[in-house]
RNA sequence: CGGGGCGUGGCUCAGCGGCUAGAGCACUCGCUUUGGGAGCGAGGGGUCGCAGGUUCAAAUCCUGCCGCCCCGACCA
């Protein structure tokens, strides 16, 4: 491609939008522009990057034998209806009615699509198994698009889907798929942690999320490395330290005390110079329509996730502003354990250890002071409830977890018969009983591993793309334009690399060195191929490696044979 | 949806009751320069997010709306 043929807009200065370091790069390099909050135009070099990952996932899900199709972005809403998600869409489903009255969602994904396909045509045990994947656009209306391209509402998605005759079949192919999504992560050069995870509003029992740990990713990970632990947050136990009640402080007598409008920790603290951990907050919930109250100290978080298992259903929800009224008398921000009637109390681990504590005392603008668990209010259960926090041990373990924040990029899934039973895809087996099909499906958000890959090759000068998706192997750049035999050897080399299939980029416009060696640090490639006056009256022509920063010349007969040498040697550190 | 910030030329921003709205970068033309975002000169480009209101006078003050960013809530 040459530049000046193209459209490579790069900016001097940053749109003061963007904050994250792949939205500033991508912005400032040209890559992508925004039309609208979480919707983005892919330009020449960006598009060129979602193709070369494109390219690679598609020979890995051929390894699989995984087929590629494509279905519609159009769903009749009646179908999400079938499988009750139309509901469970909720705010960030698009849809729309047509001319006649029908209903569209705009795809947000695709289980019910592919399932409704499998059902229409697996009749028999012998025509499974098989896997069926596309890449194609999907919507969901994010309330909060963020990062650039890390959560847009409209994203492209790599959606590979499998049917099994039963668990043990997928169970295989979960395999399979898991490897190869491995290695597309290592081609695409990203280092790459996997974490189990709750499948949430997918359904089934098994699932695992494909992590790159950012800064800028939007979910919080665990690991334990002694213990091989890698998880989501949601399910991190601990450790429980032993509490010994010898070094409990001495009970004082249990005080109401006015808060008028303190609802929250914070406020607490800073009225009556408190710290957090001396006091307890106590979360409603409604757990199979009966009130359950979660007490955890003043810093942590409930974990529902905990409280679902601890409590065996999976029908947890915080109450409702009223419910809170009607199950403390008081309103919210006034709730605790202490004189609560028919309520379920379970504290979590941290606050049997605790003495003399504050909480709310189910009257408005009242709390109470000097509570002590077990004098003052019994609890029905104590468990591990909250969060994992900074300093936490797993089970069985002295060594804390190491806490990250983290950007999904993959996600998959052992979905069992949860489609297929709601929609009816069913086969015989091979005594003609009629059974439910079991899917698996796998989900790569492309999009978004375009940012997760600059988060972790860039430096202050800009991108340092991994060969395998770089938009180009090479950017040529002749130093002064206006000196033709410069511009006749960049001619040259641009045809022969274009010839052995090198992607090259020459950069052919009439401006200033400088703007050329800014503008190729930034946007990233990882080898410059510079000819320059001094240089060629030598026969020499440089070369430099983005990555490194080591340049060198060569003999300009040799440049040919020395980038493929580069290159191969780029290729093969990604496999 | 709650909290915070911001909408002025293509980009970054200044001006925040006063006269004809500015700078840098970018763009066009000319001369000089030419291996790490050049210099000088000339030029083009803005209904100051939108709609009301206050005022002799509004980019500037007030109200409403729209859009954008950040934190939170939410999220396959």
């Amino acid at each position: 491609m040459l530049w000046r043929e193209t459209l490579i807009p790069t900016l001097r200065d940053i749109p003061k939008e963007a904050e994250a370091t792949s939205h500033r790069l991508m912005l400032k390099a040209g890559y992508i522009r925004k039309l609208s909050a979480g919707v983005y135009s892919y330009l020449p070099l960006g598009f060129r990057v979602l193709n070369k990952i494109i390219a690679i996932i598609r020979q890995e899900m051929a390894r699989v034998h995984a087929e590629e199709v494509l279905l519609p972005a159009l769903h009749p809403a009646e179908l999400w209806r079938r499988t009750g998600r139309y509901e469970a869409l909720g705010q960030d489903k698009i849809s729309f009615t047509n001319r006649s009255g029908q209903e569209f969602v705009l795809g947000p994904t695709h289980e019910e699509v592919i399932t409704e396909l499998a059902g229409a045509y697996v009749q028999s045990y012998q025509d499974l198994p098989f896997s069926l994947y596309q890449i194609q656009t999907k919507f969901r209306d994010e309330l909060r698009p963020r990062f650039g391209i890390v959560r847009t509402k409209e994203f492209i998605m790599k959606d590979a889907y499998s049917f099994h005759q039963d668990e043990a079949d997928l169970k295989q192919t979960y395999q399979k798929f898991y490897r190869a999504y491995e290695r597309i992560m290592k081609r695409c050069g990203l280092a790459i942690v996997v974490v189990s995870a709750d499948p949430g509003i997918m359904g089934g029992k098994v699932s695992d999320e494909f992590m790159v740990i950012s800064p800028y990713g939007e979910d919080h990970i665990a690991i334990s490395k002694e213990k091989n632990i890698c998880v989501s947050r949601d399910l991190a136990f601990r450790t429980i330290q032993k509490q010994q009640n010898a070094k409990k402080e001495q009970q004082l007598p249990l005080e109401k005390f006015e808060t008028p409008n303190l609802r929250t920790v914070e406020e607490l603290c800073a009225r009556f110079k408190l710290k957090a951990n001396q006091l307890v907050k106590t979360i409603l919930y409604i757990v199979d329509s009966k009130p359950v109250a979660a007490c955890v100290p003043g810093q942590s978080e409930v974990n529902e996730f905990k409280l679902r298992k601890l409590l065996n259903t999976a029908n947890v929800r915080q109450a409702t502003a009223q419910e809170i009224k009607r199950i403390t008398n008081a309103p919210v921000g006034f709730s605790g354990p202490v004189g609560l009637k028919d309520v379920r109390i379970i504290a979590d681990a941290d606050v049997a250890g605790m003495s003399n504590f504050v909480t709310g005392a189910n009257e408005a603008d009242m709390h109470l002071r000097h509570v002590n668990i077990d004098r003052d209010f019994k609890a029905d259960s104590v468990a591990d409830i909250r969060y994992v926090e900074e300093g936490d041990c797993p089970p069985d373990s002295n060594k804390p977890y190491q806490l990250q924040t983290a950007m999904e990029v993959g996600h998959i899934f052992q979905l069992g018969t949860r489609y297929t039973q709601s929609l009816s895809a069913t086969y015989r087996n091979e005594k003609g009983e009629t059974h439910p099909i079991v899917m698996g499906c796998y989900g790569i958000g492309v999009n978004r591993l375009i940012a997760a890959s600059i988060d972790q090759h860039h430096d202050d000068k800009g991108i340092v793309f991994p060969i395998s998706i770089a938009p180009f192997h090479v950017h040529l750049i002749t130093v002064n334009q206006k000196h033709e035999p410069s511009c006749e050897l960049a001619a040259r080399l641009y045809e022969q690399l274009k010839k052995e299939n090198i992607d090259v980029l020459y950069d052919n416009r009439d401006v200033r060195a400088g703007v050329k060696f800014n503008d190729a640090d930034l946007i990233g490639m990882p080898m410059q191929l510079i000819i320059g006056e001094k240089n060629l009256a030598k026969k020499m022509i440089e070369i430099k490696i983005r990555a490194t920063k080591e340049s060198y010349q060569v003999d300009q007969e040799q440049a040919f044979s020395e980038v493929t040498k580069q290159l191969n040697g780029m290729l093969e550190k990604l496999k």
